[in-house]
DNA sequence: AGCTCTTATGAATCATTGA
DNA sequence: GTCAATGATTCATAAGAGC
């Protein structure tokens, strides 16, 4: 079996416009935050985002299925000691596109970077907006049942050989008793609240967020041979991710060097398949 | 040295213009949620919800000092699929008032209510909007590093004696790794996610929200003898906090089997003590 | 005392029923 | 129809009991 990665060098605000209608079934994408990248799109200021954004999430609608899920990786900057408004703006006016609000998960960063300002704490949060063209949109939340048991056996793996061995009855709570909770039930529903830490990649691109993030909504809202877009893909995370996961992928990025660097990943990984199946 | 504990029976809508202006240095509340405690403020609507808050968020920006802060503890609820945009319409007419919205906290609710839907999971945060009359407020950022440290030692306690001694450098990542961490520094800024855990009470009167939350922000954003308000007092957990921290406090609650609690809570608290100094 | 087990319960949502 | 009331769902905590 294969699945189809179509990555596309160009403006999504063009790009969008030749896929056709209610053909995508996940949309997950981190849209350049205002202010940042500023050598994309022309770095779009704070007052102007929603002007600019409505057009792409309008494009998004039509490309997506009844039944697909739209999530909408964001968060506002801070500036002159106020939190911008844009995006709470951006939410109203997508329902007014028609698009529905369905939920708002919140994106724990667990270890982001140390700082303090003197008004403000780090922003350890991003949010994960959830939009839908229907209520009755596809929704696997079995699926997000087992990385909670992967989350419980990754952390085992990561215990030294004490904590282990070491007798769970007469620990028995605290560390000790969870850890046997998450052996026993590999089965618990996840919250609306995501706990991921940011990934620190020592590469050429750092990705703006973890695999697991994209890896997550996947899941949840697709099944095997469906399709996944991202309309700002930069380093390629949520297309590597779903080719990974068997669905199909398309990806828009705007940047030459960013589309050559994911280019050239996904040769790397078809020839390294290829010479493994030799 | 005595604080001060006015607690009013009273329709906020009414009381607070009663208060004189530029006295208070930190507000703390949580509003009545949309639909519910419809036996105050006639239970209001999700469509009114906006309408409904503004006198009273202006009557408060009247009262708050120019260095004073603004907490306002609210989440929209979920109906017919949807989250309802009351909360985000009233950040931006706050902002038409005047107030500064300089940051939003995320407190996650480690315990929230149990429960699975066809298309969500449950809802485990609520929003802690900050809101500011002027960019040079009040923040004393160490004062909440304490409580940081005291998180830190209730999990060691919790921690085997396996876990206390084991070889750190033998571990080196995972929790191993945290854990020294924890002990190293006993002094850490927290982020703008806040972990707790609802209360749960078995008393006659269950609160909203837990006692360290409200203790974090008058901490944060008070010093001793600083007046602390909650126009929407319920079980008086802001007001009673504010006391122990020997802040002045002024509670306003519009049902009268509240106002009577707090006021038997606070009548056998002095008792207390006043038998102590005997 | 301290540890372990049991039990009650909470700012929830949604589908269904009944007026 | 539309609106309000009811039942089903089902988990992290803390209080309380028992050893």
């Amino acid at each position: 079996m294969e699945v189809a990665v179509d990555i596309i060098l160009g403006d999504c605000r063009e790009e969008l416009k030749k896929l056709p209608s209610d053909s995508v079934d996940l949309i997950f994408t981190s849209p350049p935050y205002a202010d940042r990248r500023k050598d994309t799109y022309g770095g779009i200021s704070p007052d102007r985002y929603v002007e600019w954004f409505l057009p792409i999430s309008l494009e998004l609608k039509r490309v997506l299925k009844e039944s697909g899920t739209f999530i909408l990786n964001i968060k506002e900057k801070a500036e002159n000691g106020q939190r911008h408004t844009y995006v709470i703006e951006l939410i109203l006016q997508m329902k007014q596109q028609g698009w529905l609000w369905t939920e708002e998960f919140v994106w724990h960063k667990k270890n982001s970077y140390p700082g303090k300002w003197p008004n403000r704490f780090r922003d350890a949060w991003e949010r994960l907006l959830q939009f839908n063209k229907s209520r009755r949109f596809k929704m696997f939340q079995e699926e997000v049942m087992v990385p909670m048991g992967q989350w419980a056996e990754a952390r085992l793996k990561r215990l030294s050989d004490t904590d282990k061995t070491r007798d769970v009855s007469k620990v028995g709570s605290g560390f000790g008793k969870n850890i046997s909770n998450w052996l026993q039930r590999d089965m618990a529903y996840p919250t609306n609240v995501i706990h991921l830490a940011t990934e620190c990649n020592n590469k050429n691109h750092s990705a703006a967020f973890p695999e697991s993030l994209p890896e997550w909504f996947i899941k949840l809202f697709t099944e095997v041979n469906d399709t996944v877009l991202d309309p700002f893909m930069g380093s390629g995370t949520t297309i590597k991710v779903a080719r990974k996961m068997m669905r199909n992928s398309i990806g828009i990025e705007i940047l030459p060097r960013y589309y050559e660097m994911v280019r050239e990943d996904l040769d790397k990984d078809i020839t390294y398949q290829n010479l493994r199946l030799l």
